[in-house]
DNA sequence: CGCCTTTGACCAGCGC
DNA sequence: GCGCTGGTCAAAGGCG
């Protein structure tokens, strides 16, 4: 693939991972993510975007840096930057450093040469009194332009902050969700058990109950296996062979297995607890589907995919790819890709596991929702009577603006949340009022059009990629804001993209994911769901089913 | 050359 | 026990 934007990008290997999405259709590279830029990369079915953005795919595949060249770094135009991006925050801060810190005379020139393109179109006229009133008026505009800059490196330096604090607090309240969910499992199903304990005879009490008393975590996790595997009640772990899913963790574990490398072992062995075995496999049991109109083979969102298998599954005429993640090694996440059988425009995407590496935004936005899944359908199964989800109650829980949009199923083979983008909710439901003007544009006097962070259109705060062979029904309002909030990048990128194939919002997907996960509203109204559900307010609603299982 | 996709084979679970 | 199905493996070949 051929030249990079130019974009600098962080030197960490790991981070530069972070953007590079080496999924066998799409590349999404760092700086386009934040730009709201998306490079379609190569493959064999598909087209080809002539473009690509910072870093070779081999850097990046091998993890080292993205690093673009001291040459690249002088292309970038600052009008460019994203102020939601650290990356370029920093690109910016480096260019404004670079020129705080430049000799005067570099200033000097700089501003000259700005100022004489400034002056060119003015007037011709060089006598001494014009040329003073010019020396004057340079000297206050390089006054403000100095001042300007410091003002915006303070601002770049609040979001910086901002963005940094909104990060740790949304996973400290995530981790402490978890926590009290597991929590509030945990506590019915423990005075359960001492009840049946007391009432019982000693010798009745199972090899299971003893375990699970030992290990109260335990039981959410093997209740919400019992989910999946109803007939394994009977069987406990400490006499009997490996369960299912044990064995195949066990399996995927071998060494024989080079996806399955050390780093997944090291990390399920190293807590040594068979709880947390049990419960990872169950985490991983849950799924997060996705079903969202597309065309194009798969949806990106911010992974690097590798397709390990293709089957073709019963009463669906179109094959299952089967993807696994290859972000990090050994990482678990799965995912399946489907076309719907009913209408072949629909894209299913189905995940399944935690990452167990740092992720892009989008991707991470994902895995949230992957985690958040899986902990509410850990966490939810227990204190029901019949082990059965409630899905209407958590659907609304999850997307409080439209509960058409998700809906969940711990009937499944697996315990599933499907996100249907497929149909059109209200535009306005995925509209966060725009942020303040002043706060993500660059006032770069003289500039066409201000730089706003959106440049394009988001769904909740988070970036939505360019796909040129995806259209998503339920978020053309995107595409059409889109239009009118193309930023300089994706104006280019469409340029050089090929003219027979406009943008469409493909990884609106990922977006629509991240949305959920990222909404304030999503914890608030899961954790009062949950907690309204634990309590057994809410009766499920069995007529809003998950069609999930039309795969 | 390394990574990818493809694809047939294999394995395990489940229902009959 | 057998067959069906889903999920995964791994060899082979392709691609950049």
């Amino acid at each position: 693939m051929g030249k990079g934007w130019g974009l600098t990008l962080d030197s960490d290997p790991v981070t530069s991972n972070f953007f590079t999405n080496k999924s066998n259709s799409t590349t999404t590279v760092a700086g386009g993510s934040f730009l709201g830029l998306k490079q379609q990369h190569h493959h064999r079915d598909m087209f080809q975007f002539p473009v690509s953005l910072a870093g070779s795919r081999d850097s990046d595949r091998r993890g080292t840096s993205a690093s673009s060249s001291p040459s690249d770094d002088t292309k970038i135009p600052v009008d460019e930057v994203d102020f939601f991006s650290d990356k370029k925050v920093r690109v910016v801060d480096d260019v404004k450093k670079e020129s705080i810190e430049a000799p005067a005379s570099d200033l000097d020139v700089n501003t000259g040469l700005l100022l004489l393109t400034a002056g060119s179109d003015q007037s011709t006229v060089d006598d001494g009194v014009s040329s003073d009133m010019e020396d004057k008026r340079a000297k206050n505009e390089l006054a403000q332009l100095q001042d300007e800059l410091k003002r915006m490196n303070a601002e770049n330096q609040k979001l910086r902050d901002m963005l940094s604090h909104v990060s740790n607090n949304y996973s400290a309240l995530h981790m402490h969700l978890v926590t009290l969910m597991q929590q509030q499992q945990q506590q019915p199903q423990r005075n359960r058990e001492t009840q049946a304990i007391q009432e019982s005879k000693p010798e009745q009490v199972t090899p299971l109950q003893i375990l699970d008393l030992r290990r109260p975590s335990a039981a959410g996790a093997e209740a919400a296996e019992t989910i999946s595997h109803s007939s394994s009640e009977e069987r406990t772990r400490s006499g009997t062979p490996p369960s299912n899913v044990e064995k195949r963790v066990n399996r995927e574990e071998s060494p024989e297995s080079e996806s399955w490398g050390p780093n997944c072992k090291v990390q399920k062995l190293s807590s040594g607890k068979p709880v947390d075995q049990s419960t990872e496999a169950t985490m991983r049991k849950a799924r997060v589907s996705v079903r969202a109109r597309s065309e194009a083979p798969m949806i990106t969102d911010g992974c690097q995919w590798r397709k390990y298998g293709q089957k073709m599954a019963k009463g669906n005429p179109c094959p299952r790819a089967y993807y696994r993640c290859t972000m990090a090694v050994g990482c678990p996440v799965r995912k399946q890709v489907q076309r719907c059988a009913d209408d072949r425009t629909i894209l299913i995407t189905t995940y399944e596991g935690n990452h167990n590496h740092p992720l892009p935004p989008a991707a991470m936005a994902m895995a949230s929702t992957t985690a958040a899944a899986a902990s509410m359908l850990l966490s939810g199964s227990m204190p029901s009577a019949d082990g059965i989800m409630n899905p209407n109650l958590l659907a609304r829980a999850i997307l409080p603006c439209s509960s058409s949009m998700a809906t969940i199923s711990a009937s499944a083979p697996f315990p599933t949340v499907t996100l249907d983008l497929t149909h059109s909710p209200n535009p306005l439901q995925f509209q966060r009022p725009p942020p303040p003007p002043t706060q993500f544009q660059v006032p770069f006097p003289g500039q066409p059009a201000p730089v706003s962070t959106p440049q394009l259109p988001h769904v909740f705060g988070q970036p939505l990629y360019n796909n040129n062979q995806s259209k998503f029904s339920g978020l053309q309002l995107s595409q059409e804001m889109g239009s009118s909030q193309l930023g300089h990048h994706q104006q280019q990128q469409q340029h050089q993209a090929p003219p027979q194939q406009p943008p469409t919002l493909a990884d609106t997907v990922s977006a629509a994911t991240a949305a959920i996960t990222n909404d304030p509203n999503f914890t608030a109204a899961l954790a009062a769901a949950i907690s309204s559900f634990i309590s057994g307010g809410t009766h499920p609603n069995s007529s809003n089913n998950n069609n999930n299982n039309r795969q």
